[in-house]
DNA sequence: CTTTGTGAAGACCTTCACAGCC
DNA sequence: GGCTGTGAAGGTCTTCACAAAG
């Protein structure tokens, strides 16, 4: 075996420093040198898990838990349906993966199939929901209550159970004190407090750019462990708290990638595999949408 | 970051107005109505996420093209700023990656900055900007006007410049012909025709999942090259379509995955929340200033 | 000197293919 | 026979480290 030196999933890297003038209204943040950038990300390694002691799990890849979450929304589906037992290939088929890469990740959570038969739905929906955590509730805080966050503060407790939006905050004065899909919104100012008070775990930022920086560090305040950021910022925080992005612009920007290959590319003769009618399929399915 | 110095507090423009009746169903979303929903139905895996396919041309990896959009925000708000160059040691830490990845990320581009000195922040722009096809504009669809698709649609005219909203469908009939965002509904039927007259590239799903495949196959109809999915589905589409999921619930799920990693092998104690679902939960506690 | 650009090494993920159990 | 679980092969992406250029 090959000896692994840092073992520690890439996280986003935290070792940079803001730079420019970060105007961040009120940030007080620290100086943070820039030059001199230490190269090796060296943190304190512990937090890792693995090294001490055995562990039963072994760290699952974050491309498969991404996965996971899927198989998990599928396989409700498909319980929901009366099924009882699924194969890999249907599953994987249903997911839009392929069936090798689905029992790897199945793998990850212990052996839970029955070979010459399958999984048992009841049992994987289980056991993924006790890998990814959801055995408990997830207090979420959204800030910024604008298009976006009042959107995500509607989203009907939000997506799947599990996630109960428990505190909203604003920094505008009209709407401090006015709820939101039942919640009242609280002033930017409170939020490391009232993190702290109904024990948020995860705080989801819509707010404008410039004031990403200033909300993520209260949220840190506030003991919150994890952020989903909707700005198109890049968010600094201590090593220990996680965050992800979903950045619209950038979404765009790479399918306009691809739309440019696309159509830039067309030198050679065969490019779009032909087809260039999809035939438009008519079926036409009750959409239940708003 | 730059962006306007001055002003405290980045101020959340929300848009009061909108809401009138009840804006937009919300609909808790059934459960996934047990519609025919079709899990089953197995197209022969093949296609679908992932690059696969066989890139044998010497593309821009994925990961870079989207690391690329990150760098050319800051590489704007640098030149907002005023700067003229920059090293690969600010512009990484800015964006923050380690340098070595964004040299080789801009070595895609190919060679465009001076050693011993840096990059021109113009240039670079430019050279982006050329690479992800952001010279000319992409015209948007959104589709699905319930509280996120209305979001969307507000947007402002989208994420930075070069993607017109010039579509909204819903199947809603109050809804259609509303103006949002200065562009009248039309009806899911429509969208064909509609994307086909108005050249859009690029499709926006925001429906209930037991819409999206179909409305999915609609855009393809209509000629949409590219599909940014904001449905909690798995969309089946022909080779020639991009497709990218932007999932809600995937994102929270993975978070809770860190979060319970973090908690450790145990610390259950907490839980707390014995109640049924309900929601509801009182917490009413203070914080309504108003 | 400083900083880019890039081969090469390595970490990470996916795919293959088959042994092993039903 | 059917299907899972997994070592090993194969790719892709990231990091290292250094030669070349200014």
């Amino acid at each position: 075996m090959v000896a692994q030196r840092g073992r520690r999933n890439g996280r986003n890297g935290s070792a940079p420093a803001a730079k420019s003038a970060s105007d961040v209204d009120n940030a007080p943040t620290a100086p943070l040198p820039v030059t001199g950038g230490d190269p090796t990300t060296a943190p304190t390694g512990a937090a890792s898990a693995g090294g001490a002691g055995s562990n039963t799990t072994r760290s699952i890849p974050e491309a498969a838990v991404a996965r996971l979450a899927v198989y998990l929304r599928v396989l409700s589906a498909m319980a929901e349906q009366g099924a009882t037992t699924v194969s890999s290939e249907e599953l994987s088929a249903a997911a839009g993966v392929n069936s090798a890469k689905l029992r790897k990740d199945l793998s990850y959570l212990g052996s839970y199939g029955t070979r010459g038969v399958g999984y048992e739905v009841e049992v994987l929906i289980g056991q993924i929901e006790r890998t990814l955590g959801l055995t408990r509730k997830h207090k979420v805080a959204v800030v910024g209550i604008g298009n976006l966050g009042h959107a995500l503060a509607n989203y009907g407790g939000f997506p799947g159970r599990g996630f109960p939006v428990a505190a909203l905050f604003d920094i505008d004065p009209d709407l401090i004190g006015v709820p939101v899909g039942g919640i009242p919104v609280s002033h930017l100012d409170d939020i490391p407090k009232v993190c702290v008070e109904r024990d948020i775990s995860i705080g989801v930022i819509a707010t404008p750019p410039a004031a990403a920086q200033s909300v993520c560090d209260r949220l840190v305040a506030g003991g919150v462990q994890s952020i989903l950021n909707f700005a198109p910022a890049v968010l600094q925080v201590p090593d220990h708290v996680e965050v992800r992005k979903v950045d619209l612009a950038v979404e765009l920007q790479i399918l306009s990638f691809h739309v440019a290959r696309k159509a830039g590319g067309e030198v050679e003769g065969r490019e779009a595999d032909g087809n260039a009618e999809g035939g438009a399929d008519g079926d036409a399915k009750g959409a239940v949408m708003s």
